[in-house]
DNA sequence: AGCACGCCGACT
DNA sequence: GTCGGCGTGCTC
């Protein structure tokens, strides 16, 4: 495509080794964890320049690499290298996506050819074999047309067709069309690809905005505007309405003719989001995640690199997508975990978006109800901008919250809904409308005990315990997987009928419900009840459309729904994300139940959230009740600063794992020994994981604590390289961290 | 990531 | 006497 671009900046060539014919040498990037490119020899006849997808000789393979940026290496003798096979056609990585994976591959320390797999994941190197189609014989045979026949040249009047669409089109069987080429009617043709996604109409009439929507959607448009790179933190309560502000800059990215990048922490569960966009601009943007077909991928891909996708809303990996001009990029929930990738290259989605807006000379907005206490911070500190958009939407009011203390009115015993929250559901239903309760848990319970010996029944390869799903009979693994059978007796024991399941989960909220509400129709929403997007999106729709009364559902539902007849929300458990002392355990418990009280009253019926806790006076209790968030965001912030916890310092880990627990000390008390040490620099443990065994792995954890100014990166280098790992020990490096299992 | 090389158990 | 287990190491 764009070959002549690369012609212009050709690389440095590296000096000849003395003595020798010069060769011309280029380093290529490739998608496996090496520690950076591999040089090749460029041979006679072919000019390459950074970006250049080429295929290269590696072992006896031939493998798709990226020309990077130069010099080249060198320390490879000219007698080792091998010729670069051949230029792959198609457009060049650019250079903001080279220097995005430098980027990411240097502050995660991940091997570069891992980030750069995660951009070439697209198998969209070969070109797509010309797409063939029919069209009208030039001098056409003169011969006697049957009604069929007449349809089909009607069809190809305006010029060729592919055949499927001609049989659509023209209503005929392909039959028509080949004996319609035997007689001659009809020529094989190559015929122009359709555009995939048609252009988001900026001017198309979307929903009116308030006034303070339009002061928000105003500051945004000139951030785009301005074609320079800037970070604006948009805020405000859940139905505020900021997705409709967003996509205002959108609308404006569109008018000024550059591309937008909208990521989302699930694609999947997006249905919704998806209707929103389409009522604002007439058509549906372009999709990414990763279960999309090879096909629609390879299409996407493509569109996104010819400029064609000037809308694209997906996952994390949407960040990679190859932007010819990216002109905004958009991070909605932005306080979402979803954002960080915890396997292979551990990466901050929200983060590194700020960086591709950067390397892009683009604004970036970052979108939350509940703000991540980073974003926060970045905003206090003048690094960020924010706009707040003051109230909700649409005369809705925020829902009243509740507290139920589970130690003044319990549950009857054995049972989980307390009796205020049973009377608010009954009230709920007699008026009519719909509840939700929510648990943050799976499964029918999260322990099963052995009441004759006290046995925990445990995970065979970590450790954690199995949680009982009983519409499945099985015991189940959060962890790994592995599930079995519900055993008849206790396996320690062997006493029968002495297994009890300890606690709540939404299956036990379900029956439990169901007891006490038989004639309402339940829905339960929990990602193992709900495979795919097509599901969840069903569940919406049967919840909007009032074909449900009682919804009962895990962290799922806390995601940006929209269910205009709910209007009671009941927290079966709101203390539960609190337990384990985690940094951010308050802060992530205020942003999923305050996530989750939003779905309560969005419409004319004020909406109630009532939490059952056993600790009202919990300041993630009181944040919740006085709905000032900004305040314990504040009072978080305070205790974080003293101490340099993020965002006020730096944080990495260091998670050391090994097949047996003693392989996996020694590593562990080998990089304690040899740990960092400075001012402003702490290093917490070895301390066994929380999660101390995790697929049969026995792990370690390391903690380097440092100042703001202080780059962790460096000396995580340097701590790496002074302790050998050998045998089956792994050191994984986690930097900013925001699980601690 | 592949795919070799390389030293110790059960089979034709 | 071989086939084959996957541990360690290399690929420009």
């Amino acid at each position: 495509m764009d070959r002549k671009r690369g012609r212009q900046d050709a690389l440095p060539i590296a000096p000849p080794a003395s003595g020798s014919t010069p060769q011309r040498r280029v380093p290529v990037l490739l998608p496996y964890p090496f520690a950076g490119p591999f040089d090749y020899r460029v041979p006679a006849g072919l000019e390459v320049a950074p970006g250049d997808l080429v295929l290269v000789p590696l072992n006896r393979r031939e493998e798709v690499g990226v020309v990077w940026d130069g010099p080249a290496d060198g320390t490879v003798g000219d007698n080792r290298l091998r010729p670069v096979s051949a230029l792959i056609d198609g457009p060049p990585m650019r250079a903001d996506l080279r220097r995005l994976i430098d980027w990411i591959a240097s502050y995660t320390l991940a091997p570069p050819g891992d980030v750069l797999a995660m951009a070439l994941r697209v198998n969209a190197l070969r070109p797509d074999p010309v797409p063939v189609g029919w069209c009208l014989a030039a001098p056409l045979p003169e011969t006697r047309l049957t009604e069929p026949r007449r349809r089909v040249l009607d069809a190809l009047a305006g010029g060729g067709m592919a055949g499927a669409e001609l049989c659509r089109v023209a209503g005929v069987s392909p039959g028509v069309l080949r004996a319609m080429a035997e007689a001659g009617l009809l020529l094989p043709c190559a015929v122009p690809r359709p555009v995939p996604f048609e252009r988001p109409a900026p001017d198309h009439p979307g929903p009116q905005l308030s006034p303070g929507q339009e002061a928000a959607a105003t500051a945004l448009r000139e951030a785009v505007r301005a074609r320079g790179f800037s970070v604006t933190l948009l805020d405000g309560v859940t139905g505020s309405g900021k997705t409709e502000v967003y996509l205002e800059a959108v609308a404006d990215c569109l008018r000024i003719g550059r591309q937008a990048l909208v990521l989302l922490p699930e694609i999947a569960l997006s249905a919704q989001w998806l209707d929103r966009f389409t009522r604002r601009f007439g058509v549906a943007p372009a999709i990414w995640h990763s279960d999309l077909t090879a096909k629609l991928r390879r299409t996407t891909w493509r569109a996104v690199a010819a400029g064609e996708a000037p809308v694209v809303v997906g996952a994390r990996s949407a960040l990679f997508l190859p932007f010819p001009d990216l002109g905004l990029v958009v991070v909605d929930e932005e306080h979402e975990t979803a954002f960080k990738q915890e396997d292979g290259v551990v990466y901050h989605a929200r983060d590194m978006a700020v960086v591709r807006a950067r390397l892009c000379e683009a604004p970036a907005v970052l979108v939350s109800a509940t703000p991540s206490l980073e974003t926060v911070a970045n905003v206090e500190a003048g690094r960020y901008r924010r706009v707040h958009l003051p109230s909700r939407h649409g005369g809705a009011s925020l829902p009243g919250i509740v507290l139920v203390d589970l130690r003044v009115t319990p549950p009857e015993r054995g049972r989980f809904l307390s009796p205020p929250l049973v009377e608010a559901v009954r009230a709920t239903f007699a008026r009519n409308e719909q509840a939700m309760l929510f648990l943050n848990r799976r499964g029918y319970a999260p322990l099963t005990l052995c009441r004759a010996c006290g046995h925990r029944i445990q995970c065979p390869n970590c450790t954690a315990w199995l949680v009982e799903h009983r519409a499945r009979r099985e015991l189940q693994c959060h962890h790994c997987g592995h599930a079995t059978e519900i055993p008849a007796r206790c396996p320690e024991c062997g006493a029968e009928h002495s297994l009890a399941p300890v606690g709540p989960g939404v299956e036990r909220i379900t029956e439990e419900a169901a007891a006490l509400f038989p004639d309402v129709r339940r829905l339960v929403m929990a990602s193992d009840t709900l495979p795919g997007p097509h599901a969840s999106a069903e569940a919406a729709r049967a919840i909007a459309a009032r074909e449900v009364d009682l919804i009962i559902g895990t962290q799922i539902v806390a995601k940006g729904w929209h269910f205009p007849h709910l209007t009671l929300v009941g927290v079966v458990d709101a203390d539960l994300g609190l337990a384990g002392g985690d940094l951010r355990a308050a802060e992530r418990t205020v942003q999923l139940l305050h996530q989750v009280a939003g779905r309560a009253g969005r419409a004319e019926a004020p909406g109630r959230v009532l939490l059952q806790t056993f600790s009202p006076e919990h300041p993630v209790m009181q944040a919740l009740l006085s709905g000032d968030l900004a305040e314990f965001m504040a009072r978080e912030a305070a205790q974080r600063r003293p101490g340099n916890w993020p965002p006020y310092g730096r944080l990495a880990a260091l998670i050391v794992s090994a097949d047996t627990a003693e392989a996996a000390d020694v590593t562990a008390r080998d990089l304690g020994r040899a740990a960092p040490t400075g001012e402003g620099i702490v290093v917490l443990g070895p301390a066994p994981a929380p999660l101390s065994i995790l697929r049969g792995r026995h792990r370690r954890r390391l903690l380097l604590k440092t100042r703001r100014d202080i780059a962790v990166q460096p000396l995580l280098r340097d701590w790496l390289a002074a302790v050998p790992v050998r045998g089956s020990v792994r050191v994984d490096v986690d930097v900013d961290p925001v699980s601690f299992l």
